[in-house]
DNA sequence: CGCAAACCTGTGAACGTTCACAGAGGCGTG
DNA sequence: CACGCCTCTGTGAACGTTCACAGGTTTGCG
C-alpha cells in the first residue's frame, strides 16, 4: 500500500543542488536571501527549484531552526458566542495584516471542546507556533494556565483570566460604560436599566461596574438584569426581566449591540417607541448597529487594531524585546445614533 | 544573546528516556499507545514525562513521519464578506468537529493578501498540513490551482473554481432559488425582480440561473439588478437599482440575507410594506433572517453540515479511499416567515 | 609582490522524532 | 529438551533542513 495515495513525491533540497550541480549548502543560502552566494550559483538554483518543483519543508525547517514562523490566534468561545461577535472577524483580520507583513503565518485554532483542548496543548508547546494571540479566554482557563507555564510569547485581546501577569490588549470597559451611562443620564432619562452580561468575564463585569459607577447613588440593583451571554437572545431574556421588575424604564444601557438589538426586538413588539418612550444604548459598534431601525447608539470599540496591537506585542516578545507589563489600553469613543 | 528569550527550553524524548532508565524507543511506543511494552515501563515512562514536563515535538515527528495530522481551512474571501457571512462561522464548527474526532487538528488560514498567498503555498505543499478544506474560491484562485498540482487532500465547500475536478460539497444554488422563486410566483405576484450578486461564482451565477429558470417566459432582464457582494450595502444599491427601473415592482428574490436585509431596509425607509406591497425573500437562513423585521423568507442551507461533510471527504482521502468524483450535494428548505 | 580581507562554496553535525530490525528472554508444545 | 513463537527492549538509520566551520578563490592595498 502506498503511504500517500495520489500524493507526488516531493522533492528535496538535495535534488535542487544535484540538478544545478552544486551542493546542499548554496541552495539553502539562496532559499534565504543570504549573502555570499554568486549571481552564477542563483540563477542555477532558481532554474532547478522551478524544474523539479522544489517547495521547502517546513517540518525540517522548523526543527532544525526552534522556531515555526507562525502565529497561533486561539479563539476559545461557545459556540454560539463565535457566531454572533462581530468583533472576532476584525480582530483576525486586524492580526493577520499585521502578522503577514512580518512573514508570519496566522494560523487560527478553534477550541470547541474538551478533547480540542489536549491537542491544542501540543500544537502550543510542540514548535508549530511561536506565539499566541489569545481571543476572550475565560477564568480558568487550561489553555492560559499552560501558556503561562511555557512562557511563550502571547498577548491577549480583552484581560488575561485570573488577572495573570500577561501581556494584553484591551479597552477600558468601565470607564467606556461610565461615560456611555453618564451620557444616558445627562440626556434627562431617571429610570436607568442595564442589560449585564457575561459577568465572568473582565469585559463583561467591568461594563457593569462602569455603569454603576455613572449613576453613583442613584443606581438601582433592581434594574440590573443579569444574562448569560452577549446574545441576541440573551438580549431578549434580559429586557423582558425589566420591564416586568419596571415597566417605567425609561432607558437601557445593553451590555452589547447584539444584546441591544435583541431589547430593541422585544420593545418593537411590545409597542414601546425608541427613543421616544425608552432610550436604547449597545456597546461595540459592530455591524449590528448600524442595521438595527432605529440604528444604535453606543460605544465604538477599535477591534481591527486590537488584533493588529495584540499581533505586535507577541512579535515584540519574539524579537526579544522587553515589553510593557501593564498591559495596553485602545481608546473607545461613544457614536450617538438615533436609538437614544 | 539567548535565542527564545524567556523560553524554556524544552525537554526531548531521551530526557524522559534518561529518568525512566530506559531507551527512546520504549519511550516512543508508550507515546504512541503501541503495544508490547510492559506495565512497568508503561508508569515510569509516564512518571517520568510528568517530572520533566515533556511535551512531543510536531516538527520532529512530522518530519519523520511525513504527515501532520492537521488540516487546514483555507479562507478566501474579500474583507468585507468574510466579516458578513454568517456561513462562514458555522463551516468552521462543523468541520471542526469533525476533525477533532478524528484525531487532526483544524488549522484556519485566513487568505487576505497576495502577500499572504506565497507564505499559504509553503504552508500548503510544506508539510504542514495533510489536507485542506477551501472556503469559496473564486475563478482563476491560485490557491486552487496549486492544490490541484499537488494534488493534495481537499474539499471545497461550493463548487471549485473554473470547474476543476475537485471534491467538493455544496448545495444546488440552482435547484433552491428555482423552488424559492417558483413559490413566490404561486403566492400571486407578478413583478418579481432579483437582486443577483456574485455573479463571478458558481453560488451566485446559479442563483440568477435558477430565477430564470423558475420565471421561464415571464422573465423580465430589467427586473435583475446586479451587484458585486453577497452584502448589507449591495443590497441596499440593488434595491434602488429595481426600485428607479420599475416601481410598481412586487417582489424581490435577494442572492443572500444579508442582501435581502439590505433591500429590506431602503423599503422600510421609503414606506414599503413588506409583505403587504411588496415581498422578500432571502437565500441561507443565516442568523440575520430572523432579525429582520418582519423575519426573512428565504433558502435555508446546512452550513454546519456542508463543513462537516467536506472534513469527512478529507480524511476519506487521507485513509487511501476513493471518493465521489461528481461531489456531494446536500439539501436544502425553504423557511417561510413573514416577509413574503 | 605579499598579505589581509572579502567573497564564495562544500561538508559534517545537529534538530527530535519514528521505524525497522535484531536480539534477549519466557513459555508452551511436540 | 529443542524449537518456535510470542513479548519486550535497544539501536542505528532515516526524515529535510540549517548552521558553523573550514577551505578555496578573488580582490584591494601598502
Amino acid at each position: 500500500m502506498t503511504p500517500s495515495p495520489g500524493r507526488k513525491k516531493r522533492s528535496t533540497i538535495l535534488d535542487v543542488a544535484t540538478v544545478a550541480g552544486i551542493s546542499r549548502g548554496t541552495v539553502s543560502r539562496v532559499l534565504n536571501g543570504e549573502p555570499y552566494v554568486s549571481d552564477e550559483a542563483r540563477v542555477a538554483v532558481n532554474k532547478a527549484i522551478k524544474e523539479v518543483g522544489y517547495v521547502p519543508n517546513m517540518a525540517a525547517r522548523n526543527l532544525v531552526r526552534q522556531r515555526s514562523q507562525a502565529v497561533g490566534l486561539l479563539i476559545h468561545e461557545p459556540h454560539a458566542l463565535f457566531l454572533e461577535d462581530p468583533n472576532i472577524g476584525s480582530i483576525m483580520l486586524g492580526a493577520n495584516t499585521v502578522l503577514s507583513q512580518a512573514g508570519y503565518q496566522m494560523v487560527c485554532l478553534i477550541i470547541d471542546s474538551e478533547l480540542d483542548v489536549n491537542r491544542i496543548g501540543q500544537y502550543l508547546n510542540g514548535g508549530s507556533i511561536d506565539g499566541a494571540i489569545v481571543i476572550s479566554a475565560g477564568e480558568n482557563d487550561p489553555i492560559t494556565e499552560l501558556i503561562e507555564q511555557l512562557a511563550m510569547a502571547s498577548a491577549f485581546v480583552g484581560l488575561p483570566p485570573n488577572h495573570r501577569p500577561l501581556p494584553f490588549v484591551s479597552i477600558d470597559n468601565k470607564k467606556a460604560a461610565a461615560e456611555i451611562t453618564a451620557r444616558l443620564k445627562a440626556s434627562g432619562r431617571t429610570q436607568i436599566g442595564m442589560i449585564a452580561s457575561a459577568l465572568g468575564r473582565a469585559a463583561g463585569a467591568d461594563r457593569l461596574a462602569g455603569f454603576e459607577d455613572a449613576l453613583g447613588s442613584s443606581y438601582r440593583p433592581e434594574l440590573v438584569a443579569m444574562v448569560e451571554h452577549f446574545s441576541f437572545d440573551a438580549g431578549i431574556a434580559g429586557m423582558r426581566e425589566l420591564l416586568e421588575r419596571c415597566p417605567t424604564i425609561d432607558a437601557v444601557f445593553a451590555a452589547s449591540d447584539a444584546v441591544a438589538a435583541g431589547a430593541l426586538s422585544v420593545l418593537q413588539r411590545i409597542g414601546r417607541r425608541v427613543p421616544e418612550d425608552i432610550a436604547v444604548v449597545g456597546f461595540d459598534d459592530s455591524v449590528w448597529a448600524q442595521r438595527t431601525n432605529p440604528p444604535l447608539s453606543t460605544v465604538r470599540q477599535p477591534a481591527s487594531e486590537l488584533g493588529a496591537q495584540a499581533a505586535e506585542l507577541v512579535l515584540a516578545q519574539l524579537r526579544g524585546e522587553e515589553i510593557n507589563r501593564g498591559g495596553v489600553y485602545l481608546e473607545t469613543s461613544i457614536v450617538w445614533r438615533d436609538s437614544a
